[in-house]
DNA sequence: AAACCGGGGGC
DNA sequence: GCCCCAGGTTT
């Protein structure tokens, strides 16, 4: 048994993290093969979404857009309907632009070269130079910065924390297995050290824990003061019309600077907050969405339709799916296609 | 339904 | 450094 300086980890607690991972690491479409390519997507699929929900989207992602090129020259609305269903869609947005820089100029060689590609910050940067690239570079996201709270009894603030966990990564790195260490790291703080219900029985680096030995793993590292949601109520308007003898939706683009930039969604109202719009006649219900600190609520309206609107783009029920709609619209449609159908 | 996690980027 | 982005999972 080592008690290392959790600080400065002793070669034999490296060494035991490391055999862990070689041992426990799951079999990921994106392990196999660390392409730069194939590194850089799933790094930025993951920044939003737990590993088990990107797989799927990985392995698709792949078929639709093969290589760089195959993504720098598709059109961006494919690329939406490829990242549908992911959540924060300027990241797809981002991927493209990225794609784009690269299928010109090449693929970075370097941390900086990946830094300056847009949607890439320090966390990710770090990971596909490491993981890619195989260049010893430190990196730091939410578990790692987790394990490092715990491993030193690290209480200090939020903001704090993620310059001394940088700090840290960076003192601890095992250069010759940057990438396998930073992943390592992070799986250890998403399999063990996880933010609640921590498994230390099972952790590799339980003997040189402090917080562990201090008995105050699942309070440390301190939590970042949350806002409370904004409550937004809107009316979305489903126009619909049969033309052709096909029924057909209104639907608009989202304009730029706006919610769901390019993305395909009904158009909305804003609504006074103290009237209940549900009481509308022709109101069928309500869906409620919550992002990041929204909370928005609609009010979904049907409203048919004889002949053009300006502004709105009827498509075919049918072909629905084949446009990029964020989540909260699609339940919209959801709580709409049901009421349509019966009428 | 409430609480929680999360990385990039603009300022 | 702080705050926003326009979400999903866990409890």
């Amino acid at each position: 048994m080592t008690t290392g300086n959790p600080e400065s980890l002793s070669e034999v607690d490296q060494q035991r993290l490391l055999e862990w991972f070689d041992g426990s690491s799951r079999n990921l479409p994106w392990r196999a093969n660390p392409t730069p390519y194939r590194v850089w997507i799933s790094e930025v699929m993951l920044q939003q979404t737990t590993v088990a929900a990107c797989i799927p989207y990985f392995e698709k992602w792949m078929e639709a857009f093969p290589t760089v090129e195959s993504l720098a020259l598709a059109d961006m609305k494919r690329v939406l309907v490829a990242w549908q269903g992911l959540g924060y869609y300027r990241r797809a947005r981002n991927l493209h632009k990225a794609a784009q820089i690269i299928n010109t100029q090449g693929w970075p060689p370097s941390l900086e070269g990946w830094k300056a590609m847009p949607g890439i910050g320090n966390y990710t940067a770090g990971a596909i130079a490491s993981i890619a690239l195989k260049l010893p570079t430190p990196t730091v996201d939410g578990n790692i910065k987790r394990v490092y709270a715990r491993l030193t009894a690290d209480q200090s603030s939020f903001s704090q924390l993620d310059k001394r966990a940088w700090k840290w990564a960076a003192k601890n790195l095992v250069s010759s297995r940057a990438g396998d260490w930073n992943q390592a790291l992070m799986e250890l703080g998403a399999t063990l050290c996880r933010p609640l219900a921590p498994k230390c029985e099972a952790c590799p680096l339980k003997s040189c824990c402090l917080a562990h030995r201090l008995g105050i793993v699942e309070q440390v590292p301190e939590k970042p003061v949350r806002k409370r949601a904004v409550e937004l109520h809107l009316a979305a308007i489903v126009y619909w019309r049969v033309h052709h003898e096909e029924l057909e939706i209104g639907l608009i683009q989202a304009e730029q600077s706006n919610w769901w930039e390019g993305m395909t969604i009904f158009p909305t109202q804003q609504l006074d907050q103290s009237l209940d719009q549900t009481e509308k006649p022709n109101a069928i219900g309500r869906v409620t969405h919550t992002v990041t600190h929204h909370k928005i609520t609609f009010a979904v309206c049907l409203e048919q339709v004889h002949g053009k609107m300006s502004g709105v783009n009827f498509v075919r029920a049918s072909a629905l799916s084949e446009l990029p709609m964020p989540s909260a619209h699609q339940k919209i449609w959801k709580l709409a296609s049901k009421k349509l159908l019966d009428l």
